[in-house]
DNA sequence: TCGCAGGTGGTCG
DNA sequence: CGACCACCTGCG
């Protein structure tokens, strides 16, 4: 028995630029638009229309309780981004640009597990890697549109494993940070602000601030990559070298804004790399 | 074919 | 403490 929850009036929202813009990477576009995807263990499809909201595979009390926080439904987008767009001019056409993107709220451990594989990677291998793992080593969560869906390993699955075992998820060097990571997890409990965060294998700063963000709900985190710093060496002319300065840059004109500043400057910048292809 | 990708840990000076 | 550099793998 299948329920298609529907939500009316959602505003500064866009299906495309909230998956698309690298925070996440269990979700697919559809033909139509739509995308289809798993979180909290509860495979659905989101359809937009004008501001019209379908989920299907959803009730009202999943929606209430997974979907509503998951997307961050509940934060004034509109003051965030005039805001943002007020600071500077690059920023204004980086918000412009990714206008409907919406900071995730997603699974602390699916959090770290992600940001850790993604490092010095790219994002088809990540999702390559990810959905490995869930198969191989997850908990099926149900049958959907014709495909099994699993959740991704917990803690204590991986903290049994050897990295050897994850030799067919195809980690690289990564499975070893996973394993010690778990390990560390199912020993100490999940890390609860960057400092734990730092302490666990394979999570450096970039990863922290990734899962500080996505995973924590710290908005003033400001993950540095190599697109953001490609844009904020563009649009502020700060050395692309130079993580200490761009920290420092995000805290002193972002401060608790700096996670959305962030996934800004980094849509925008990557949307018109594509478009230089 | 081959550099490089949404970095981190280890090892130097 | 800052500057290298190796590291798995597979995309472009």
């Amino acid at each position: 028995m299948r329920k298609k929850y529907i939500v009316k009036n959602v505003k500064d929202f866009n299906l495309r630029h909230t998956f698309c813009c690298g925070q996440c990477f269990r979700w697919e576009e559809e033909a139509d638009g739509s995308f289809t995807g798993i979180a909290f263990g509860k495979p659905v499809n989101m359809k937009l229309d004008g501001g019209s909201l379908t989920v299907d595979n959803c009730t009202e009390e999943d929606f209430e309780t997974v979907w509503r926080p998951y997307l961050d439904l509940d934060r004034d987008y509109a003051e965030i981004k005039k805001s943002l767009s007020d600071h500077d001019p690059v920023m204004g056409k980086a918000v412009e640009t990714g206008s409907g993107i919406r900071i995730l709220q997603q699974d602390l451990w699916e959090t770290i597990v992600s940001f850790i594989i993604s490092q010095n990677s790219n994002i088809p291998r990540i999702r390559g890697c990810i959905s490995r793992l869930a198969e191989l080593f997850g908990e099926k969560a149900c049958t959907y549109r014709e495909k099994e869906w699993f959740s991704l390993p917990d803690a204590g699955v991986l903290a049994g494993l050897t990295a050897e075992d994850l030799a067919p998820v195809r980690l690289g060097y990564r499975g070893r940070y996973l394993v010690e990571t778990a390990r560390q997890v199912a020993a100490e409990g999940l890390p609860r602000n960057k400092k734990e965060l730092l302490a666990l294998t394979g999570v450096g700063p970039k990863v922290a601030d990734c899962v500080a963000l996505f995973g924590m709900g710290q908005t003033g985190a400001f993950p540095i990559d190599v697109w953001v710093s490609k844009a904020m060496g563009e649009a502020y002319g700060i050395d692309e070298k130079d993580k200490k300065a761009m920290a420092r840059y995000a805290f002193e004109h972002f401060g608790k804004l700096g996670g959305f500043a962030q996934q800004y400057l980094f849509y925008y910048i990557r949307e018109k790399n594509m478009g230089k292809k």
